[in-house]
DNA sequence: TCGGTGGTACTACCTGAGTAGTCCTATCGC
DNA sequence: GCGATAGGACTACTCAGGTAGTACCACCGA
């Protein structure tokens, strides 16, 4: 189980919000997403129904509504989808991801520093343990 | 120009090759790729029409075969791709990335060594600058 | 009871990745 | 010169993401 949880970015967004509300219908995920309405109400409820078949959100019944939640947490797409990418770009290495994070992209002084700190954090949690 | 490049399973394992080799006929590259034969090679054949349609490779003639090579580095591949999930999943934020790497996955002692000396180093061209 | 309305179900279409069969042709060995 | 063969060209199909029109149904108000 656990499977590749790969999501795609309208349904990345869609389940954003389901994360932060807990859950919603499909009319306040459209609403949330276009509060201009830019895509149409169908598609977030035809997203939803395909995203539920893959088993990463779920839904009861309130009243003539659907109440969509997320079955799988934030963490878990998060680490399927970084570890996917890491395998396919960096072999899985870890490290050299951070490398290229790090030397291509702009990452400021205040970036790094804090970036020394989560691994001075680490280094202490890995110690205790 | 300098198109997302986003590249599937099989393209990227393609354009590896040709990274790795500077350039290759549709044979080497089947049979770098499966050595025991377990794709077709027309399948490579099509993936390399594919992809250079979309620009991110070409090819000459040499004989009567056609001899691939990349037209995107793969700094810039990774560059795009990476960006693309840290926008994705992160809204952007690289140390968001980071810290989801170091804390989310078993980054070992050693490793954390290191990036701690790739973040000085960091630190020490961007004062240099 | 009948029509409007809100909301889901169904269906269909496009695009791109992946997969591969078949066709066509140029060249090589005999 | 001719048939075998290697290798690209063409075509087609499946699957998933994204998009949305239309159908259908339950309920509410007149």
């Amino acid at each position: 189980m656990s499977r590749s949880h790969h999501l795609g970015e309208l349904q990345l967004a869609i389940i954003r919000i389901l994360w932060e509300r807990g859950e919603a219908t499909v009319a306040q995920v459209h609403q949330a997403l276009h509060p201009d309405g830019g895509r149409a109400l169908t598609t977030i409820a035809t997203m939803l129904k395909k995203m539920e078949k893959k088993g990463v959100v779920k839904h009861r019944v309130d009243g003539r509504q659907f109440v969509y939640a997320a079955t799988v947490s934030e963490s878990q797409v998060k680490r399927t989808m970084v570890s996917d990418l890491t395998k396919r770009l960096f072999q899985g290495d870890v490290t050299a991801l951070v490398h290229h994070l790090i030397s291509e992209k702009n990452v400021d002084a205040s970036e790094l520093a804090q970036l020394k700190r989560l691994i001075a954090q680490q280094e202490k949690r890995k110690k205790e343990r």
